[in-house]
DNA sequence: CATGTGCATTACAACGTTGTACACGGCCCG
DNA sequence: CGGGCCGTGTACAACGTTGTAATGCACATG
């Protein structure tokens, strides 16, 4: 059954170490004995065993991507590409589910998984920042999304703030005074992360315009899904608020919406416009089609593994400023905001 | 940096075994001695190294989850499922994206994470049987969907057949009468299984109520995406073939249509009827919601992480013959076949 | 008081791999 | 013709953990 470098030696008639640097091609090996060799792995059928190779050189080449959903499109396209990202570098990524639940996100970060990874990816949601900042650092962490100042670790996300301002300012452009809000949220220790910058965003762009910020027009919602969408554009019509635009805080939460819109019987975007954020497949083929703004999904997953890596070069304790990186984002235009329905 | 067994032993003043007692539980401590040895553990911040434990007892505790795209909404959503399954057997999933492309596929199922991984659950989409067949069983298989006949491997999937005979029988009892097909595949090799199976129950279904099948009521697509089915619904469309209902072969596909159906000005379900196969999220909240085929999700996860499991537990080459289970499904009728617009 | 019993703890080896240090042989050069 | 060098190959140890077998010890028993 198993198949060992010493079997494969015997078979060969080398030395146990010959049979290995023929394996990684490290050493200068004979040709002919080289050929013999791979010949005795061929017929065995000999494969590597990586936890001993591991346990050698203490690194497993695993790292782990810790994600609050896999089933939320946003994070399904963004684990693609980290793990395609990873794997240029070599790298297997060992993608971890914690429901946004601070308990599991606390123990993905306190290395469960011990010495099997090299280094983490997290998108945290549950935990707050303060929490964060109490890494002990013992194993390489980059942080995704909105929960800034980590002591020990790099951090990517957009500039939330002018993303959302931006949509904002796309919505007032087309002459809508009225933008409602789906998907604030009330600050909450944990969570209020996303929400509070788009807000801030979201503000900023009104306030540009001299527009005053009516709070009736801000819905709330306990996360974002799109039931949760849906139920808040429920309550906003339902209050009398009136909006002729949304702004929803992600994509989910915006086609939430837009079911939400057509059930009510208004038009989008001639009685509505809506705007989302994170530019998901399903936005793409909606009806009608969701603007969006577009993360650059690619360069964050790029960013966050190639910063992981630097992190992981450094064996020891030597701290190296965490760094902050901020990646691109681009406006989107489709029918929700342009169409003519 | 590394905190070993053995630094842990010195501390306490016991020997390496018994911190490893302690720290697995296994043989009679003595409660102060254990005591002891977990307050050197928490000083220490003790972590065993999981490469050293798999090399000793040649296990690592990871499965692989192979399937052609993490960003499908229905793979996401079995994704969860399986690492939910597999965690309660204290199991850890690595999931590895395939593209659906063939090479990658043979890749994962020779084993290229060698003793990395204990088993593999693969959704083959680029292999055809005969490929599948070859499996030399050097690690435990368990495959999921379409794929049969894999002779040393494990196999569950739902009865594609009676599921897509109840999905056209029921938009024929709708009183529909030109059921379209979106998703067909012209016979290749590869990619036939789903396609082939589900137009099989299409047309059972035909036959009972005695309706001839109608060639140009079938759309072929190259592959199961949102375009694709939006692009096949507008040739079915123009072709003159005039379908007062689509069955597509799975929710993407629908989708697709639906958005297609939409911008021809065709009303669902009144114009055209829609449903589609999988059950995924999104359906649940498109306008209209979409019916649907509800594969049992956790059902078809469970099985597969203990079918392997139990292919895992058998150390030896014994065969075993392999198991082919079918797991249950459901019709969930929505506004897409029959919602009042 | 000697011996047997059972529990707590220990020493040792092994899992499969690879880095280090070294041995061997042939060849070039002085 | 001898010394050194380079190109190949080898022996050994170590990575951190745990199963096995053995040890020490206390207590009960004959």
């Amino acid at each position: 059954m198993a198949v060992r470098l010493q079997d494969v030696a015997k078979q060969a008639g080398v030395s146990v170490k010959t049979v290995s640097n023929v394996v990684t091609g490290h050493v200068h090996v004979a040709p002919a004995t080289r050929e013999r060799v791979q010949a005795a792995i061929d017929i065995l059928g000999y494969r590597p065993n990586l936890s001993a190779r591991n346990l050698r050189h203490g690194r497993s080449g695993l790292i782990a991507l810790a994600l609050p959903e896999l089933d939320s499109p946003y994070f399904a396209e963004l684990a693609r590409f980290v793990v395609q990202a990873a794997e240029e570098h070599g790298l297997t990524v060992l993608i971890d589910q914690t429901d946004g639940l601070a308990d599991r996100e606390r123990l993905v970060m306190a290395g469960f998984r011990s010495h099997l990874i090299d280094g983490l990816i997290m998108s945290p949601v549950g935990l707050g920042p303060t929490e964060i900042a109490e890494h002990d650092g013992h194993i390489p962490l980059v942080l995704l999304g909105e929960k800034v100042g980590a002591g020990s670790a790099d951090h990517i996300a957009i500039d939330n703030v002018a993303a959302a301002r931006e949509a904002t300012e796309h919505l007032l452009a087309l002459g809508r005074r009225r933008v409602g809000v789906v998907g604030n949220q009330a600050d909450s220790p944990a969570g209020s992360g996303v929400a509070r910058l788009r807000r801030q965003g979201y503000e900023q762009a009104l306030q540009w315009r001299g527009i005053a910020a009516d709070p009736t027009l801000i819905a709330d919602v306990p996360t974002f899904g799109r039931k949760q969408g849906a139920d808040a554009t429920a309550r906003l019509l339902d209050s009398g608020a009136r909006p002729d635009a949304l702004f929803c805080f992600n994509d989910i939460l915006a086609l939430g919406a837009l079911r939400m819109l057509a059930e009510r019987g208004l038009r989008v975007p001639s009685d509505v416009a809506v705007i989302g954020m994170d530019d998901i497949e399903d936005g793409r083929w909606s009806t009608p089609t969701l603007s969006t703004i577009v993360p650059d999904k690619v360069e964050i997953a790029r960013c966050a593994v190639e910063m992981l890596l630097n992190r992981m070069g450094i064996t020891g304790a030597m701290p190296s400023p965490a760094r902050d990186v901020r990646a691109g984002f681009a406006l989107v235009a489709r029918e929700s905001t342009f169409g003519r329905t």
